[in-house]
RNA sequence: GUGGGCGUAGCUCAGCUGGUGGCAGCACCGGGUUGUGGCCCCGGAGGUCGUGGGUUCGACUCCCAUCGCUCACCCCA
């Protein structure tokens, strides 16, 4: 039995890899565009940064962690997510005293010990954005705006779904409130409902089971709770993405799953991904960089998966791999010492910027013609042992099946200026 | 951690109530064209039927176990 790749860990086929090459770059442009810097972070941690940041209790840090021994003997943990070590690094190097307001994004691997399924792996991978330094509502509306953008740019829809979790001033009280509401109807209420009362009571209320669904309709709403300043910046939030006509739906009964949020939530969803609805998902934590030995600056972010990208867009028939040619010419050689003068000539090309390729195991001209066909070269430059005696190279058009016989001047370098500028390379 | 479905060629899959694994499709290699791709035609190569046991004269087929994949619960991007 060979070796084969861990559960949840997924080869990228070139194919395939062509997908992820182009949501990387639509993805950079536009952060780019909305001022944002990439940087570039471990994806190992010492444990602790995540049992800090993400929350004790959550099960990411319960029971999903990768987490290992070093040989130092200090506990180590491969990033469940990006957050975390990018608010590190911006603390480590006081990335906050050359700018007020740091705008930051990281693409990259994320592990999490779970069972895999569908829009769901061990090894998995987001795009990670972070705005440090400003409380102002807007923010929170321009970075919304922006996870919104990049969808469209890749063809998808999502509907964007907002919520705001309140602060440190206001949660406890709703928190109170609802797990007075939920033990009023352990009866009615699922198992799970029931632990997570206690252990994690805002979950109860995206809990799947229709009975709790039903159960939770009316329970207390912290969107009712919220403090006069939470109040306010929701209003704004709001009112900022009505400026940008970006469209929304408040949905009170939305919770993220990490500790540290705090004020506005946000998930983008698709009813495409299986059991998974989120794309994406983001919010606001003003407590997190003081709560890991920073300056007391708040932030906001999001991370979007890139596995579900890639399942949206194929299908959404985007990842379809583009039938662009991979080869701008085949050099097809016949004999040893055309071979040698061919492989002269590939070099040439490949030092000019052409895509060039060649065979080098001496197949017949029509199995080299095949695999230019696959290739999709755009020409193929044929050099057989007539040629190399007269001095020429005969350089045929794919698309057309036109030939024409080029003089070759007798060094190679000469040789691709002729052939080049013959053909507009 | 819990449950369902599925494991036959590199890929997608046939294979009936047990009787020798398929001229199957795609892909690959060669030929038809002594030096010309795509389309077409012909040929070829490619398998521990996931693995281990059991039942049987005989198992891809039935039974058990095990591993793997997958979907769902949980949780989340």
């Amino acid at each position: 039995m060979s070796i084969k790749a861990l559960k949840g860990f997924k080869d990228i086929l070139p194919e395939e890899a062509a997908v992820w090459q182009r949501i990387e770059a639509t993805a950079r442009d536009i952060f780019h565009r909305f001022g944002f810097a990439e940087i570039k972070v471990p994806i190992l941690e010492k444990t602790e940064l995540f049992a800090r940041s993400i929350g004790e209790a959550t099960d990411i840090v319960e029971k999903e962690m990768y987490s290992f021994t070093d040989r130092n003997g200090e506990s180590v943990t491969m990033r469940p997510e990006g957050t975390a070590s990018v608010l590190r690094a911006f603390i480590e190097h006081g990335l906050h005293v050359r700018q007020p307001v740091n705008r930051l994004y990281t693409i990259g691997p994320m592990f999490r010990h779970e069972r895999p399924q569908k829009g769901r792996l061990r090894q998995f991978h987001q795009l990670s954005v972070e705005a440090l330094g400003s409380e102002h509502p807007r923010l929170d509306a321009e970075v919304m705006a922006m996870a919104a953008l990049l969808l469209t740019e890749l063809g998808l829809t999502a509907s964007l779904e907002i919520n705001s979790l309140g602060c440190p001033a206001c949660r406890p009280a709703f928190k109170e409130s609802l797990v007075a509401y939920a033990k009023a109807r352990v009866g009615e209420i699922c198992d799970d409902c029931v632990r997570r009362s206690d252990t994690n009571p805002l979950r109860v209320l995206d809990c799947k089971n229709e009975q709790c669904r039903i159960a939770f309709r009316e329970a207390p709403s912290i969107l009712d709770h919220l403090c006069a300043d939470c109040r306010a910046h929701f209003a704004a939030v709001e009112e900022g993405l009505g400026a940008l006509a970006i469209p929304y739906r408040v949905n009170p009964f939305m919770v993220r799953g990490l500790d540290y949020y705090s004020r506005t939530t946000f998930e983008l969803l698709s009813g495409e991904l299986g059991a998974q609805s989120a794309v994406g998902a983001g919010g606001r934590y003003d407590g997190l960089v003081a709560q890991l030995g920073g300056p007391a600056l708040p932030g906001i972010g999001f991370a979007m998966g890139m596995e579900r990208l890639v399942l949206l867009m194929q299908q959404a028939g985007e990842g379809q791999a583009q039938l662009a040619s991979t080869v701008d010419v085949y050099v097809a050689a016949l004999g040893e010492a055309a071979g040698k003068a061919g492989f002269r000539l590939l070099h040439e090309l490949r030092r000019k910027g052409v895509r060039a390729a060649m065979d080098h195991e001496g197949r017949s001209l029509k199995s080299q013609m095949k695999q230019a066909g696959r290739l999709q070269a755009r020409y193929v430059f044929l050099l057989g042992e007539e040629e190399l005696k007269r001095g020429e190279l005969v350089v045929k058009e794919m698309a057309t099946g036109e030939q024409t016989t080029v003089a070759l001047p007798g060094n190679t370098g000469a040789w691709c200026e002729t052939v080049a500028g013959k053909i507009g390379l």
